[in-house]
DNA sequence: CTGAAAGCGCTTACAG
DNA sequence: CTGAAAGCGCTTACAG
């Protein structure tokens, strides 16, 4: 591409009056300079257009300033939003965004992940379910020293960046929901058993009915795996063993649309039959007719967050708070009457 | 995180006994290389576990080594198989994918381009649609000389490296087939007119219909937009203006599903009472029941022989055959009869 | 065609 | 706390 005279780090130490150590400071965040100098090196800095050149940066650190999720999930609508959210906080700090997806028959996690960071020396990564709570991963970061954030962890590690909401709690909030409206028969679809998330979703669906004096045997669990056919499947098994349920929690929003679609080729109308609440508030809840309540979270500040916070860490070379819980909130759609 | 210590060119030179000049030429593809030195390096480098540092590359020679996607397109499905193909090529190269979501809040198009033009220093850049088609965005980039590859481009550049399918044909081919099932009376659901993959694909449409001898009466449009909402005020429309029509191709398969639940709902059964063929042989096209039968393109290879290219063309500093074209193929499922 | 040296734009010990 | 200098690992003119 061409090049443009470009700026660097003396031209703005010229500019400012002071020696490029001190400009070199402010844009590291570094101690040790006077607020005053700070803001005066940033301004001539904005009003010149300087930007640090990366690649020396990387060079002289010897940092890569590459921040990288590692995953293996499905669903894009959410991996969308945890690299848009990673990709904004990089970009605000000179860093860069890398997602890399797993291709399983490459053989295991830990040898893809062995092989990963050998080749990119990552200096952050993210983890989101599953990989968030595979103990094999995480051995393999940590012996490496490198930072990480988990993103909805099952078990946090007090030796990381723990992003979560309070999934029990969210479970038992969009089932009290339900129960809010007057349904006392009711089903909870499960994910998969290795998201830790759908087993506390699942404990919150059961605590709330047990706080609202349901029958246990009035309420039924159906195993899915959070794919859209197993919402199909999961309807089918419901009209066998449960065909009085009026109420349905569905443990993501996918499920919850497979079931609705089953449902209605079935002759059942939604909600008018059969009401379904979803969870994650993803493009399919609200593109679905009827359009689904669902459970939102905010995956996407969460995973700036946890970008934010692995920056500094990788700046400051030690960990600070470890813990950040985000808050939820249920999102009133058509599905659940 | 923990260095190990870090093999340079100079240990790979001294190891097979040639100078770094040469190492160096032969990791960046350059000529005046015998095959037989090109062979020796590339072995030892390979026995020893040498990777050329990126950031030494990219400081001297002034490259970024980065290939970006810039897009607005809410499909994420579609979006990350783009991804995931660049992110393939780009790592076999010592390359860096990056994926910048376009932020509609920020402003055009044409400022938010220009803000990462000279942010990131891009080495090569994908287009895909809808900005594929984009004059301004274009402009922009061939006016910094940056090597560029468009997905699917309703008007092909010279200029530029070109990937696409005969999207006309495609639309055909599906059409066909519909008709060969028996269908005679049909509708087209379009997609955004701004995609000119969407008028193409109705193009194939209108002559599968002439070919066959269908008056022109029995077929009829209906307008979309690509999202599935789309698809259910379709058929709420088809319902109005030609209930007779018992064959539907939607320009993608959001529109299908769109469809195919609209039309649950209405009490019809699809395949028995409706067929729908959808375009894109998306997740959803797999997920839905009944599973959608369905065009499939190969995004991901497009998207990878796009990056191929791409890094070629950064190589050698010009451009060599720019029109690749790519074959579609019909995946027969459950959703038409 | 090949070799020795300068240089890319930063950071980081190391003296002062 | 500050300044001058070395150095990160490559590529690229520039002499030979």
């Amino acid at each position: 591409m061409t090049t443009k005279p470009k700026l660097t780090i003396e031209d703005i130490a010229k500019a400012a009056g002071v020696t490029i150590k001190t400009v070199s400071r402010v844009f590291n965040n570094a101690p040790n300079v006077r607020q005053q100098k700070r803001d005066l090196v940033l301004g001539v800095a904005r009003d010149l257009g300087y930007r640090p050149n990366i690649s020396a940066r990387q060079l002289a650190s010897k940092r890569s300033f590459v921040i990288s999720h590692f995953h293996d999930n499905p669903n894009t609508d959410y991996l969308s939003e945890i690299y848009e959210g990673m990709r904004r906080a990089c970009s605000e700090q000179g860093f860069y965004a890398v997602a890399e997806k797993l291709a399983p028959q490459k053989g295991s996690y830990r040898q893809a992940l062995l092989d990963y960071l050998v080749r990119f020396e990552v200096d952050g990564m993210i983890l989101s379910p599953p990989i968030s709570d595979d103990v094999a991963v995480i051995r393999e970061i940590e012996k490496r020293n490198i930072p990480y954030a988990l993103i909805s962890p099952g078990k946090k590690k007090k030796s990381a960046i723990n992003v979560f909401i309070d999934e029990k709690n969210a479970g038992r909030s969009i089932t009290d929901y339900l129960i809010a409206r007057g349904h006392d028969q009711l089903a909870f679809i499960s994910g998969l058993d290795s998201h830790a998330a759908s087993r506390q979703r699942e404990a919150g669906f059961w605590e709330a009915i047990e706080v609202a004096q349901i029958p246990k045997k009035n309420a039924v669990r159906l195993a899915g795996d959070f794919s859209m056919q197993s919402g199909f499947a999961a309807f089918d098994n419901l009209m066998k063993k449960a065909p009085h349920v009026t109420g349905i929690f569905a443990a993501n929003d996918e499920m919850a649309v497979g079931t609705i679609v089953a449902a209605l080729r079935n002759g059942k109308k939604v909600p008018q039959d059969l009401s379904v609440v979803g969870f994650d508030d993803s493009p399919f809840a609200r593109a679905m007719w009827p359009a689904i309540t669902s459970l939102a979270q905010p995956v996407n500040e969460m995973a700036h967050l946890s970008t934010q916070k692995l920056i500094e860490w990788v700046h400051a070379e030690a960990l600070g708070q470890s813990r950040f819980e985000f808050s939820t909130e249920i999102i009133i759609r058509e599905s659940c009457s």
